[in-house]
RNA sequence: GCCUGUGUAGCUCAGUUGGCCAGAGCAGCUGAUUUGUAAUCAGCUGGCCGGGGGUUCGAAUCCCUCCACAGGCUCCA
């Protein structure tokens, strides 16, 4: 007899011999229809398989991520299978299983594959799953499957690192695979699959090796589910921040200015602005001084700080000057100017920390297939800040600094956030200067710094800087999906690079310490997340047009006026929609370019010196008084934005 | 940079077995309309069909090449 725990913590108790989907049965039909994986004493199991032993075991629906995992898997061989079937002779390598689906990459030998193959290609698939083919695992030895994948130098490397005795192959129908299983119990439950998109990717993500072709795909059990699916990624095109600038008049690009050189419009500017105000007032209160430094750079100062030997090549390439000899970059970073400033005079422990601020614009030469709307440009603006303190005050400084960031996400309403601390490589340390003792202190501190405020957070091994370990703040947007936002970094390199000092209380020098922040990260990738975020809804104290004023007709446009005289004196922004249109067509112009507030004037707010309140999104609020409408704004955006301290 | 795809008016898109002067809606302009909670009507303007080269009697349509954009790979100070 076999005792099997559920999670629930009842044991029952089966004969010899019994699968996960025995198990299953045993519960109930309904559950042994939507099982799709199971989980045994922490491993992966086949469901159809028999149970080794006694031990817990976890069943997996459609609702859980392993059940979607095993659904994804198995769809990649199903896919692998057709595939074969159209393109004979063409190479597998390997096709997990990801967060939306899965792919298969794939030698395509020659054959030629473009979107006007999905279709049949899915089509076929189709076939193939309604064959309801079990998925069947079995052992091979290590030098059958050698000999199975004779004519595949993929497959045989895969194999080569691992050890006789844990090779499996899981077959269905006709085709066999190398894999480590956790699969359906048969094709049939497949009911819908969408090939994606194709794309080239490197064998084993290495630009050397040679480029194979990768196949996106995704599957469900039911036909509704694709659907919905592709609904939602509809919804998410419908919130691109790439339409959405261009739709509110944000921003823009120009081939003749070039690639990835974003210009803000004044809509775009003044909203930016805005930003940087609120910003910029928020690091008042917590000590920043904000400095200003220019555009370019001796080359000199780079090779100092160990950029240009890192990234040089690889970058805008340097400025000549009329002088022979002289050669300037367009600075990628602010940091080398910051740490000359701190160099202009001597510095005492008594004035540290030290915080230097600006709104640093940086020139980085992107790859131009990496180049996407503002999220990843060549000039972009960095809400930079350098910290430089006392090895003693690190901890405190990054602490305080983790405060900021996480006011400005409460401000911008980005309520789901994860953190995450970027340590080295654990084994290869060739990639990052400095020492190991100075590294092992900056990571200490950050850890530290993450642990006591509470933080939830994860730590990537190999994700540091090549200067230092750092902390960065993902944000979910509305759709689920994860951006990458402020970054705060402890760096013990450049104050050693760049020789800083200051005189401690025993009148010896010291070097202090650095730490890089940027709470937005960039201007422009910040606004492109924002922007994605509230789908152009900005919160009202930072959209550019907060009212709109619309004059039923010409008779009211003097009061029209008077409304915007008050609105004015308020602080608030308002315009007169002063076109010889209807009502219901300034209504819906005012939607369109998401105005928060409507206000709608005729006779009857013109007699009782009111206004008329419409939302965007359609609320009537009905007749407010004027003065009472504005003190109402007045107060909405206060709270929006209370102060940082 | 590499792979795959896309590029027609300011925007969204029709138009490709190669054939009158390349079309629509919206936006813009002009005029009429003076309007009460998501599109008033009419007229007009606007295009080297991404750039260059080629095939052809003839190219938006076929071929080559360059550029930009999109998705992915690689990269990300």
């Amino acid at each position: 007899m076999l005792k099997i725990t559920l999670p629930d913590g009842s044991v029952k108790e089966f004969d010899e011999g019994t699968s996960a989907l025995d198990v299953a049965k045993s519960i109930s039909h309904g559950l042994a229809r939507n099982v799709l994986s199971a989980t045994f004493n922490e491993q992966t199991v086949e469901i159809t398989e028999p149970l080794p032993g006694d031990g817990a075991l976890t069943l997996h629906t459609w609702d859980s991520p392993e059940g979607k995992k095993a659904f994804w898997h198995s769809s990649a061989h199903l896919m692998a299978q057709t595939l074969e079937q159209l393109y004979p002779g063409i190479k597998l390598t390997i096709g997990p299983a990801i967060e939306n689906g899965f792919y298969y990459d794939i030698d395509l030998n020659g054959h030629n594959l473009g979107e006007g193959d999905f279709p049949k290609i899915e089509k076929k698939m189709l076939e193939n799953a309604r064959a309801k083919s079990a998925f069947e695992m079995r052992e091979v030895s290590k030098q059958a499957a050698l000999d199975f994948y004779q004519d595949n130098p993929y497959k045989t490397e895969l194999i080569e690192n691992l050890q006789d005795g844990e090779i499996t192959f899981c077959d269905h129908a006709e085709f066999t695979d190398l894999c480590r299983g956790g699969h359906l119990p048969h094709t049939g439950l497949i009911k819908a699959v969408k090939i994606m998109s194709a794309a080239g990717a490197y064998w084993r993500g290495d630009e050397n090796n040679p480029q194979l072709t990768r196949l996106y795909g995704i599957s469900f059990p039911k036909a509704s589910m694709l659907t919905e699916y592709l609904e939602l990624l509809e919804q998410a095109k419908q919130r691109d921040h790439r339409k959405l600038g261009k739709e509110l008049g944000l921003f823009t690009f120009s081939q003749k200015v070039g690639q990835g050189l974003p210009m803000w419009l004044p809509k775009g500017a003044e909203l930016r602005e805005r930003l940087e105000q609120f910003l910029k007032k928020a690091q008042k209160a917590a000590g920043y001084e904000p400095v200003i430094t220019p555009h370019i750079g001796n080359k000199k100062l780079y090779e100092t700080s160990g950029h240009y030997a890192k990234y040089g090549k690889d970058s805008f390439q340097p400025i000549n000057t009329p002088e022979e000899g002289e050669e300037y970059l367009l600075k990628p970073m602010n940091c080398p100017h910051h740490c000359e400033l701190y160099k202009s005079e001597p510095r005492s422990y008594r004035d540290l920390p030290i915080r230097f601020a600006e709104f640093g614009t940086v020139y980085r030469y992107e790859q131009s297939g990496e180049l996407h709307g503002l999220t990843r440009v060549r000039g972009f603006t960095q809400d930079d800040a350098h910290l430089f303190c006392t090895p003693d005050q690190l901890k405190d400084e990054f602490k305080k600094v983790i405060d900021l960031v996480l006011y400005i996400f409460k401000t911008l309403d980005f309520q789901e956030y994860t953190a995450q601390v970027s340590l080295r490589d654990k084994e290869d340390h060739s990639k990052y200067i400095g020492s190991d003792e100075n590294w092992e202190k900056a990571e200490s501190a950050i850890k530290e710094a993450v642990a006591e405020k509470d933080l939830n957070y994860k730590v990537e091994y190999g994700e540091a800087a090549f200067y230092g370990p750092k902390l960065d703040f993902m944000v979910k947007d509305a759709l689920g999906r994860q951006w990458q936002l402020g970054t705060i970094q402890v760096d013990y390199n450049l104050p050693e690079r760049f020789e800083l000092e200051y005189t401690g209380a025993d009148n010896e020098k010291h070097r202090p310490v650095m730490i890089h922040r940027a709470p937005f990260g960039s201007m422009e990738r910040f606004v492109a997340v924002l922007l994605e975020h509230c789908a152009g809804n900005f919160p009202t104290w930072l959209t550019p047009k907060q009212i709109a004023i619309l004059p039923i007709s010409e008779k009211y446009m003097q009061y029209a006026h008077k409304v915007s005289d008050l609105l004015k004196n308020y602080d608030l922004r308002a315009f007169i929609d002063n076109r010889a249109e209807k009502t219901g067509r300034k209504i819906r112009d005012a939607e369109v370019s998401k105005v928060p507030y409507m206000l709608i004037v005729g006779e009857k707010e013109q007699e009782t010196n009111s206004v008329s309140v419409r939302l965007h999104g359609g609320e009537d609020k009905g007749s407010i008084p004027l003065e009472e409408f504005a003190k109402q704004v007045q107060q909405k955006i206060d709270q929006q934005i209370a102060a940082f301290n």
